[in-house]
DNA sequence: CGTTTTTGACCGGCGC
DNA sequence: GCGCCGGTCAAAAACG
């Protein structure tokens, strides 16, 4: 659709995915993309890390019966109403797919990311528009949507039964816009893997450094401009990089207070850090 | 007042 | 054919 190629990211989409499951990797977590039908596009899955706790990645499906995930033929779309004329426009006729032409499948891809925070900004804006329990998980899964209207990007996010730590966010098509948030890294999330890059970078530098929000922390540690600065780099970052994505991944609980700190980290920090971007 | 979230109902696909 | 289940709708409530 749309949006294959709205901007100009420094790096193939394949890089920028590659990287992200290598991050992922070292950081211990489970990552790939569901078989979407669009085979060929990204790089294969990622093999399922022995000890990862939610076992794969279609775990964004894999909770339910074999029925749903990736398999779900989106033909789910059972609306067919009027207002939905923005999707009813890339739908061949709502309601109406039936076997051997079933609705085109949107590329899409899941990822795990151990994280209190269920949903993870990703620059750009979601609306909610349903919540169901899933089978199997004592976790609810929520479904929300672009808020573009011309964007018929729509996003899954729930949390794995196995291991509650782990959200397990799954977007389906690709955004034909920029980013809400960052305008220049906005072009390159506008992919798949710029989407996943951007996420959990994103979600590294920020949503799981609860520590770094509260103003006292924000004295301590580090300043958001700083953290702002970071996402606009690629997720090519070094491996001091994945060092401080490994220690922001702590639970939030852990992080609670700058105090919770441990030295040894704060030390890494300073390692990471320059004086001259940390805040006072 | 406009936007977003909540939540029950509805629809269609799939397995038995 | 029936029931289960996932996905979506849409009205009402909540929120800023």
């Amino acid at each position: 659709m749309a949006g294959a190629s709205c901007g100009d990211w420094p790096f193939s989409a394949e890089e920028a995915y590659a990287d992200s499951l290598a991050l992922l990797a070292e950081l211990g977590w489970a990552a790939g993309f569901v078989d979407d039908g669009c085979a060929g596009e990204l790089l294969p899955p990622l093999d399922p890390p022995p000890a990862t706790p939610a076992g794969s990645v279609d775990g964004a499906g894999a909770s339910s019966s074999s029925t749903d995930d990736g398999a779900t033929p989106e033909a789910a779309d059972a609306d067919g109403k009027p207002a939905a004329a923005t999707e009813a426009a890339s739908k061949p006729a709502p309601g109406k797919t039936t076997k051997g032409q079933k609705r085109a499948r949107q590329p899409r891809f899941a990822f795990m990311t151990k994280t209190e925070i269920d949903h993870l900004e990703d620059g750009y804006r979601w609306r909610k528009y349903g919540q169901k329990a899933v089978k199997n998980s004592p976790f609810p899964r929520s479904y929300y949507r672009c808020t573009n209207s011309k964007c018929t990007v729509k996003k899954r996010v729930e949390r794995s039964s196995d291991d509650p730590s782990v959200v397990i966010t799954t977007y389906e098509g690709q955004h034909c816009h920029h980013t809400v948030t960052f305008p220049r890294g906005g072009a390159g999330a506008a992919t798949l893997a710029g989407q996943m890059a951007f996420s959990v970078h994103h979600h590294l530098l920020c949503n799981d450094l609860p520590a770094l929000h509260s103003p006292t922390a924000q004295n301590s540690l580090f300043s958001r401009p700083v953290l702002s600065s970071s996402l606009l780099q690629p997720l090519h970052c070094n491996r001091q990089d994945l060092q401080v994505a490994s220690y922001t991944m702590q639970p939030s609980s852990t992080m609670s207070s700058p105090a919770s700190v441990p030295a040894v980290d704060k030390a890494l920090l300073d390692d990471m850090v320059p004086p001259a971007m940390r805040h006072g």
